[in-house]
DNA sequence: ACAAAAATGTAGCCTTGGCTATATCTACAT
DNA sequence: ATGTAGATATAGCCAAGGCTACATTTTTGT
């Protein structure tokens, strides 16, 4: 046998990948907010954004440093670095554009919003050219 | 303040909490398949579909197991339960719904393919209808 | 029938991402 | 200025989902 390439397991180790990354992008793009909307990204608020406990959220601000994505010191708010930034830009981009396709294939403006969360995670630059294409030729 | 519904807390809890059943949903699903298939689904075709190792495959099924969605007993094939069978139902579906409007769309066969395993996990039934009449009235 | 191969089970390890509880530090108000 | 409230840090717990290494059982081929 051999299912070559296309296989199941192929399609599996790539969700399994994105799915790992979902929540490091997701950070990214709401310390850049937050950053955009206070000046700073305040631990007490990426933890309410996000619904977790402030633990979990300083923890994940480890990994952010670990991984040189953000940076801080101690009793200071979190910031991005370049690639954070760079990070958040390509995942704000996509979020929009997720959104904007699902709103433009007629998904009611509430599901929308709550799915594109974490449909944006799993869609390729392929993809998302795709989509892009499709909102050009349909929106006008 | 207060950021009432709608909030990123909503969005990003319920992203999370379908990131926990991802998992469930793509086992039930392949359980089914390869049951169709062979009649049975032995936990080494399992792991080799879904691109790890067998001890892993075998710890998921203990999940499923005590998750009421599959039955097994040593050395045997594993089995789905009427909730299993019923969650795998629904995840075929879906799944298959979400592959046809990202080629309706005009995704590359490719891209869809391997984009859809991550997507359906978040598309909610809400969506997943707007998808289907999309569909209908596109493609009829 | 029996040896070899294949499949399954099990133990033990790791990382991620949750949590609570508690300690410490900073900021704010009086 | 100082006490309190708010924010941050840290320790320690847990479950999920990966892995390797090794033991056991079943299946297969001769
Ligand atoms: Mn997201
Ligand atoms: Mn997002
Ligand atoms: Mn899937
Ligand atoms: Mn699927």
């Amino acid at each position: 046998m051999g299912e070559g390439p296309g296989s199941h397991a192929d399609r599996f180790l790539k969700a399994r990948s994105e799915r790992a990354s979902a929540l490091l992008e997701d950070y990214t793009e709401l310390i850049a907010d937050l950053t955009a909307e206070h000046g700073e990204a305040r631990l007490v608020d990426i933890a309410r954004a996000m619904g977790i406990a402030h633990p979990t959220a300083a923890k994940a601000v480890s990994r952010l440093k670990r991984e040189g994505l953000a940076t801080s010191r101690p009793y200071r708010g979190v910031f991005l670095t370049e690639a954070g930034e760079a990070m958040a830009e390509k995942a704000r981009i996509r979020h929009q554009l997720v959104l904007d396709l699902l709103l433009a294939i007629g998904v009611p403006a509430e599901a929308a919003d709550l799915d594109a969360e974490g449909i944006e995670h799993h869609v390729s630059d392929e993809t998302l050219a795709a989509f892009e294409a499709f909102l050009k030729r349909s929106g006008g």
